[in-house]
RNA sequence: GGGCCCGUAGCUCAGUUGGUUAGAGCGCACGGCUGAUAACCGUGAGGUCAGUGGUUCGAAUCCACUCGGGCCCA
């Protein structure tokens, strides 16, 4: 094949040092070092300096643990927007943050020193711990979050435990309490026994429990519609026995019937007419008598009952609507210390809110015979004692889901404790929320919905926390008298603390060391030697919602609101709304002009990832092995406005098309290795294929922009695979092989057809550089340096732009939708041929094409010559027809030896292009 | 149990205000090329649009319910 070789050295075939196979483990860090050397984050902002600005503020993630799939995703579509913006000329700056105070920190430092070396440490040496600790992972999760290749301010984050970002926490507090939507009060919440902390409810997991059930006889001490029948009970329900001291009243349902049910004992028991039949069947009635009149519940109201535990003392019957008539008695014992709608309830009658439980469960004297004992060891003891007195009339037990600590895994329970509530209604917080979520842009537009659901029904918000590892409630007490002294200028005193020292300086200073002499008890006058800081922390949520004070008020390079905040659904109930209601708060404004939320990452199968399932995918191992722009793509491929797969065989059929796509810009640099802008051909100058393939070129430009625009990231995805697929690889640049190859190097078709190429390359490379940082990194630099508009990383380079002129364009789209028409009609009829054994090329052949007269018009118009290059075939004739047709036949005269296709040869053995190619390089 | 959502070929996605035999790319099968070669080109087979019942002349598109899944809450 000596002649082949020959031949081959006279053709233009394609150079490049680009790499097909991408060994992306490998190649990424050599990138990650180029961009840390040219300081490609700083160089991103110079370049937009003065520019207007897009801030996408950073949700700050926990400093606890290893990256996951879900911290992955939420990164790279940050990365990816922040990066868009940038090209197309915002100045967009990005401050990563970490969330880095809180009790999941604080319990595992706890767990690991200890229950001996716990009891020993002072609060401000935990606090040192819980800041080490905490600071680890920060430095784990950035290096992890780089390795994605997210382009930001890794060298000054924000964390929550910086000194001005904790004294942004008291700006907020300061105006809010001042405002009066902050107070004081008793309420019952979760409270965790164990770790001796109220606890908010996404601190809460839901776990089955077998607990109590029992029904017990609480004697009516006022006169009753039954009492001819013997003496009168109202019988209740319940699971939880030991709240039964704290009994105030019997809540009944007003619109109800109640019937008097007469045991064989003479006893008479009121409850609901429809729950007799349940009731009897539970505690094993042989038989029972209904007797006397049927009331509503609403004429019962007021009586007295013997309160159950403590003698002497009575409760009240009232009416509730939340009184459930499927299951009980329907008449539902209440104790507004111990639930949210007995307290409810409670504070429509005006009902007291005894509190015989303290902090570390057990009772005190309020508990009657069992103070001193733990609630759950009172259990049972109750149950008996009950039992003893006659006024148990049924105990089983039932499994149901009932509240856990998250931490500590144990039920917890409903305790009305002091503490600090943000009200929703006093500064009128709810309302002006609710009018701040309407200026916003919800995306997708469900989250609205969402939002808006959680902010008009969410009770007020509980900020205290009784843990170490936070920042302080900034109101002190007062020794003497109690009296909450809370003033602007401890306030400030406050905050000119934390900012010098930090918030640990809450806990090593006296409170005379920093607040002005003359503080003083606006009660008592008790001095501020007197005063005594608050003990409490803020819930974490706090914490991060102020961010938009104490982040983007805070950086020169950031304003408030934002442009963006981007986080996972779950964030309607955390992040968005505790930054809403601070931001509301603080400057009755939203702190995002929008915000987008993502969906949770799934398996394959949509189910959520557990270990105990299986099927955890760690971004660790998936960028070890085929690299971090791979998850770039899948993030980029997928649709975020509903829950996220990612499975093997999706991250397969995600390597599959970035193979796709880098072998085209492979193809791209291979054939531009000699090409100089000045050999660039105009427009006017063009075969009309290349102007075709330009017009192509800028509608893609148009989708995949306004693809990013509308923030649909996976139709970038889809619109540039699509192209390099259908439009470039098996159409554009199939069929230009021949003119690039075979034409002379310098000739005005080839030099086109370059033209062409060395725009698309510019194009897509710039469309992808969000998504594909890395490997689009790679490109630019192999791109030759004249292609590269100065700009030493196609971060930098801007946004592209393709202009055609529209007019020709709109009849090339409509003429070569002809052509691709009847070129589809070829492929299948060349097809047809190669399965008969007719053919192998299709270059050996020649097509006879019948086609309907109009068709043939639009056919005829592009020339026969050109048809032929376009079908890649060696000869094409046109005959009009009524149908398509497509006939093929071997093409006439021989196989030239150089460019393969079958022309008249001549004498020295060429087609005549090839050999006046041949002859012009001797 | 409540709130907000989701369920179109093996995979990722399109399917305009309900209107001809539901599309694309990938993967798969088969074939071609050997001058993008651990590439490239072509052809083909894959879907009762989760299910059931309604509304309608007509529904993947509207309604109800069921099943499955996710987040949040109780």
């Amino acid at each position: 094949m000596a002649e082949k070789s020959d031949y081959r050295s006279t053709m233009n075939l394609p150079d490049t040092e680009f790499p097909m196979r991408a060994n992306l483990a490998a190649r990424e860090p050599e990138w990650l070092a180029f961009w840390e050397e040219i300081d490609l984050y700083r160089r991103s902002l110079e370049a937009t300096a003065g520019r207007e600005a897009f801030v996408l503020h950073d949700g700050p993630p926990y400093a606890n643990g290893h990256i996951h799939m879900g911290t992955a995703y939420n990164k790279v579509l940050k990365d990816l927007i922040v990066k868009y913006k940038s090209m197309r000329g915002y100045h967009a700056p990005y401050v990563p943050g970490w969330d880095c105070h809180g009790q999941p920190i604080e319990h595992q430092v706890e767990k690991n020193l200890g229950p001996e070396k716990m009891a020993e440490v002072s609060q401000a040496d935990l606090r040192a711990l819980c800041r080490d600790y905490a600071l680890e992972f920060v430095d784990v999760q950035r290096e992890e979050f780089k390795r994605l290749g997210v382009r930001g301010d890794w060298d000054d984050p924000y964390l929550t435990l910086k000194p001005a970002y904790e004294a942004g926490n008291v700006r907020i507090f300061k105006k809010m309490y001042l405002d009066g939507a902050i107070h004081k009060g008793a309420k019952p919440i979760h409270w965790c026994i164990r770790c001796h902390t109220a606890l908010a409810e996404a601190e809460i997991e839901y776990a089955d429990e077998t607990s109590a059930s029992i029904y017990v006889a609480f004697a009516f001490t006022d006169a009753t519609p039954w009492d001819s029948e013997g003496p009168v009970s109202v019988l209740i329900w319940t699971t939880t026995p030991w709240t039964l001291p704290a009994n105030v009243a019997v809540t009944l349902a007003s619109d109800a019937d109640y019937a008097g049910v007469k045991l064989a004992d003479g006893r008479v028991l009121v409850m609901a007419e429809a729950l007799v039949d349940s009731v009897a069947s539970v505690a094993g009635w042989g038989g029972y008598d209904i007797v006397g009149p049927r009331v509503k519940g609403s004429t019962l109201s007021g009586l007295h009952y013997a309160q159950p535990i403590h003698a002497g003392v009575t409760g009240v019957i009232i009416t509730g609507e939340h009184v459930d008539l499927s299951t009980g008695t329907g008449a539902v014992h209440t104790a507004p210390g111990h639930g949210e709608e007995d307290y409810l309830v409670g504070l429509e009658f005006g009902l007291p809110m005894p509190m015989p439980v303290l902090d570390d469960g057990s009772f005190d004297a309020g508990g009657g015979s069992f103070a001193g004992m733990n609630v759950w060891d009172a259990n049972p003891k109750i149950v008996e004692w009950l039992a003893e007195r006659g006024t148990l009339l049924a105990s089983t037990r039932i499994a149901h889901s009932y509240p856990h600590c998250w931490r500590c895994k144990q039920p917890v329970i409903f305790r009305a404790t002091e503490q600090w509530f943000v009200s929703m209604e006093r500064t009128h917080l709810r309302e002006r929320a609710m009018r701040a979520i309407g200026e916003v842009q919800w995306i997708p537009g469900w989250s609205v919905n969402r939002i808006s659901a959680m902010v008009g029904e969410r009770p007020d918000w509980c900020i205290s926390r009784q843990r170490a590892w936070g920042v302080p409630v900034p109101v002190f007490t007062c020794a003497k008298c109690g009296e909450t002294v809370a003033t602007a200028a401890t306030f400030d005193a406050v905050i000119d603390l934390f900012e010098s020292e930090g918030a640990d300086a809450w806990f090593t200073r006296r409170p005379e060391e920093y607040l002005p002499a003359d503080t003083s008890c606006g009660r008592c006058g008790a001095g501020v030697s007197e005063l005594k800081p608050e003990d409490d922390i803020v819930d974490v949520w706090w914490e991060s919602g102020v961010s938009h004070t104490s982040v983007l008020e805070n950086r020169d390079e950031l304003h408030r609101p934002a442009e963006l905040y981007l986080e996972g659904s779950d964030q309607h109930r955390g992040w968005f709304q505790s930054s809403l209601l601070t931001s509301v708060g603080a400057y009755d404004e939203a702190p995002f002009r929008a915000v987008l939320t993502h969906g949770f990452i799934v398996d394959g199968e949509g189910r959520k990832m557990s270990k105990s399932l299986g099927n955890v995918i760690s971004p660790l191992d998936v960028i070890a092995k085929s690299g971090a722009d791979i998850i770039r793509l899948w993030v980029a491929a997928s649709d975020y406005s509903q829950d996220v797969s990612v499975s093997d065989e999706i991250l397969e059929r995600m390597g599959e098309a970035y193979r796709r796509i880098r072998n085209t810009f492979r193809f791209l640099l291979s054939n531009l290795a000699d090409y100089e802008p000045v050999c660039a051909v105009a427009w006017d100058d063009m075969p009309e294929l290349d102007r075709f393939a330009l017009v192509q070129l800028a509608d893609l430009n148009a989708r995949v922009t306004a693809a990013y625009e509308d923030w649909k990231f996976h139709q970038v995805f889809h619109a540039v695979h699509g192209y390099c697929v259908t439009e470039l690889s098996s159409f554009y640049l199939d069929v230009l092989k021949d003119r690039l190859y075979a034409d002379n190097a310098d000739s005005a078709s080839r030099r086109s057809a370059q033209t062409v190429l060395a725009k698309i390359l510019q194009t897509l490379v710039r469309l992808v550089a969000p998504v594909l940082s890395f490997t689009t990194e790679e490109v630019w630099q192999f791109m030759p340096e004249v292609l590269r508009d100065d700009a030493a990383s196609v971060q930098l380079a801007g946004w592209p732009a393709v202009g055609v002129p529209e007019t020709e364009a709109v009849k090339l789209r409509d003429a070569y939708a002809v052509v691709l028409e009847t070129r589809e009609a070829a492929t299948k009829a060349l097809e047809e041929a190669r399965n008969a054994g007719v053919l192998g090329k299709s270059q050996e052949a020649r097509l006879v094409i019948t086609a309907p007269t109009r068709a043939v018009e639009a056919l005829a118009a592009r020339g026969a010559d050109a048809l032929a290059e376009v079908f890649i075939v060696s000869e094409v004739q046109l005959v009009p027809g009524d149908v398509y047709s497509v006939a093929v036949e071997r093409a006439a005269g021989e196989k030239c030896p150089r460019c393969w296709n079958w022309r008249d040869l001549g004498d020295d053995g060429l087609c005549e292009r090839c050999s006046a190619v041949v002859s012009s390089l001797r």
